[in-house]
RNA sequence: GUGGGUGUAGCUCAGUUGGUAGAGCACCUGGUUGUGGCCCAGGUGGCCGGGAGUUCAAGUCUCCUCACUCACCCCA
């Protein structure tokens, strides 16, 4: 029989990965707490318009890269791409919305892109997303960040790089993709590459983050997007940094960070790492404040970030193996029920631990208390059954052992 | 969607100009009749990813295919 494998780019975690998700679910469910945040929990698959509509149709992401497929009875469904269309799509649709109410919502979970596998890339990948509601302040968006800091703190991560942009809204940003597109028109076309010249009419934005050498000269002449906001992007922008820079965040302004969501405005920003792979992006946000409205709802501003789980995994150190409590190593067939019931009393009293029951020889139970990291190995063999004993081996270095009675030495864990 | 790399024992990998399969670790057994780690000896374990072809002979050469992986693209 052919063994059934796992679907490409979907993975199993095994408990030192597993480990580490839940490490850094606790410390997100800690840090935003503090902030105010309440969890969100919301479905997996949603209707395909909320991200036709949401992300936006022309992006890679809705054009190419979702798990789309028909319901029972024809209706498009899509495994969510990303989280904030759905969060969106659950505030709206709960009517919490109220002129001058902010709402706060964390969430985390699966999310699903048909891309090419690689280090840092899977299709099922886990984000961990925070969001904000009806705060349209500059220091909506600097919180965040601090909290994201926070977050990255509390995970034990150093050495991270956050970049900082602005990338306009409805009134500045069409007039800066048009003169960067008549930049790029100027210049001599076969200095672009394949992907560039394409690029430079569909999202002029992303020529910027070209990584061809030919076109990374060509963009250091282009126009900076620093100098096309307009008057309310320029002081929002202003004051964003300002909030950062008094709370010390040390950060990067790269006026060629772009986002590859459509929904994106004004503040964005981006966490990146070094050493896992050309995937270096360990998180990204910004705001997005048309985005509720697109999805049917009331004009309320929004801001929000994702980290990807993933990459934040890659960063962290193994969990150190805490090791059993005990290990009950029956030798005697005759001693499986007392093993089992000893085993029981124990874990009753908080303890870890485990029970062989294989009817070995001593040494082989020996070496599996000693693979399992067990402190105190249990043996209950013939002699022990017989006169209804433990021996209670420690299996430090150096360590004693005794035999006694087994209720006398329940009695002692108890106590 | 486009490139590159890799598939041999449970794991990490050797395998010469084609000649019928190896090591280390792990596991099991014994040395030590009921005592682990260290040491020594022995043992279990492989349709060499799959298929076709060339050849007296293919892990090795050719073609196809599948899987994994890295990068582009894109993104967290």
């Amino acid at each position: 029989m052919a063994k059934v494998q796992k679907i490409k780019g979907f993975a199993d975690l095994f408990p030192v990965e597993a480990e580490k998700y839940a490490r850094l679910e606790d410390a997100a469910r800690r840090v935003f707490t503090r902030y105010g945040f309440g969890e969100l929990r919301t479905p997996v698959l949603e209707k395909t318009e909320l991200f036709q509509k949401s992300i936006g149709e022309d992006t890679d992401v809705v054009g190419k890269e979702m798990f789309t497929f028909p319901d029972r009875k024809g209706r498009s469904l899509t495994m969510r791409p990303e989280a904030t269309a759905g969060v969106v799509r659950a505030y709206v649709e709960s009517g919490t919305y109220q002129p001058g109410l902010v709402s706060k919502y964390f969430t985390f979970g699966p999310m699903f892109r048909y891309e090419r596998p690689q280090k840092g890339r899977q299709r099922q990948f886990h984000q961990i997303n925070a969001e904000v509601f009806g705060a349209s302040e500059p220091a909506a968006d600097a919180e965040l960040i601090l909290m994201l800091r926070a977050f990255l703190a509390e995970v034990g991560l150093t050495g991270l790089t956050f970049e900082l942009n602005s990338l306009g809204c409805a009134a500045c940003r069409p007039a800066y993709k048009q003169a960067l597109t008549d930049f790029f028109n100027s210049l001599d076309q076969e200095k672009l590459c394949q992907d560039c010249r394409r690029r430079k009419d569909t999202n002029p934005l992303r020529v910027l983050d070209c990584k061809v050498p030919d076109c990374k000269d060509m963009v250091a002449g282009a126009p900076s997007i620093a100098d096309h906001l307009c008057p309310d992007c320029r002081e929002h922008f202003a004051q964003v940094r300002s909030m950062l820079d008094a709370a010390k965040v040390t950060y990067v302004l790269n006026p060629r960070l772009v986002r590859g969501l459509d929904y994106y405005i004004r503040t964005t920003f981006e966490v990146t790492a070094e050493n896992i792979g050309a995937q270096a992006s360990v998180a990204g946000g910004g705001r997005y404040d048309g985005l509720v409205k697109s999805v049917g709802g009331p004009d309320v501003p929004g801001t929000g970030f994702a980290c990807g789980m993933e990459r934040l995994a890659m960063l962290l150190e193994d969990a150190p193996n805490p090791g059993l409590d005990f290990f009950v190593a029956v030798i005697d067939e005759r001693a499986v029920g007392l093993g089992m019931d000893l085993a029981e009393k124990l874990r009753a009293q908080g303890l870890t631990g485990e029970a062989s029951f294989a009817s070995s020889s001593m040494k082989s139970r020996l070496r599996a208390a000693n693979r399992l990291n067990a402190r105190t190995c249990l043996i209950l063999g013939e002699s022990e059954y017989e006169s209804g004993s433990v021996t209670v081996k420690d299996m430090s270095e150096d360590g004693e052992q005794r035999t006694v009675k087994i209720d006398d030495y329940i009695a002692q864990i108890r106590k």
